[in-house]
DNA sequence: CGGAATCCTGACAGATACTG
DNA sequence: CAGTATCTGTCAGGATTCCG
């Protein structure tokens, strides 16, 4: 009786209840498909390294990224709390972005799923080769 | 200097090199989008509830699922390992899935982010709100 | 410079029908 | 029961153009 949800094995006592609400179930599993989301992902890395900066350089640094998923990704994250966005209201425009507290907690949450992925990837590789071998002979 | 990869903030002081190889990088990446997909997370969890399952008790169990996502992404998981497929040749056919250690571990590891987003949840939805008034007042 | 608006396409999800 | 095959619609996301 384990769930990924943390009430069921949270290694905190806290009385987290072990029926969730499916409202705060819904909305958690939302906010982790939107911060799993590929460029949300790598606009966070880009900032935690870099610190605040412009949209262009986000642009820059955020590799293959196109300017209206720079654009869209950029206001959910705001939108959410993660990034703030400081407009200058100088010509030409200066907007500058940069991780919230909230950001950056959401950058170390993540990390142990880095964790995870970066110690088992050779693991995931050979169950993949595996498989391969399985299919291949039939 | 601080990245959400391991590497550049490793509170284990094992010794993960700086620069991470990018193909590997590349490689963590796609695991992590796919282990964050919607199907992916909620069969993750009906697994680790209710242990080994067959494939129309998980259709069940995972609500809203289509038979065809159902079929690819028990294909997907135990192509990389996380599930294991046992087919029983009798008639009518029997398939038991269930979880590997690897899935146990995969689920273990979104555990923090699942703390992360039921601790801040709060947070976001205020910041949602807050972004809400912003936009509405010009 | 930092976007918004528009158009367009291809990947993917859902529904349906068929099968060993 | 546990799939496969096919068709179709939707929609995320790229390219392009324009604007304060």
């Amino acid at each position: 009786m384990q769930g990924i949800k943390p009430s069921m094995r949270s290694p905190l006592g806290r009385e987290i209840p072990d029926q969730v609400d499916p409202v705060l179930e819904e909305l958690v599993r939302g906010i982790i498909a939107q911060v799993a989301d590929k460029w949300t992902m790598l606009i966070l890395e880009v900032l935690e390294e870099h610190g605040t900066l412009r949209f262009t350089q986000i642009g820059k640094l955020t590799e293959g990224i196109s300017q209206k998923m720079l654009t869209q990704t950029l206001r959910q994250m705001e939108r959410d709390g993660f990034v703030s966005r400081i407009v200058h209201p100088v010509i030409p425009p200066k907007v500058e972005y940069s991780l919230t507290e909230l950001g950056h907690s959401l950058s170390a949450a993540f990390c142990g799923v880095w964790e995870w992925a970066a110690a088992r990837h050779a693991d995931i590789e050979a169950a993949r080769r595996a498989f391969e071998a399985r299919n291949r002979a039939d």
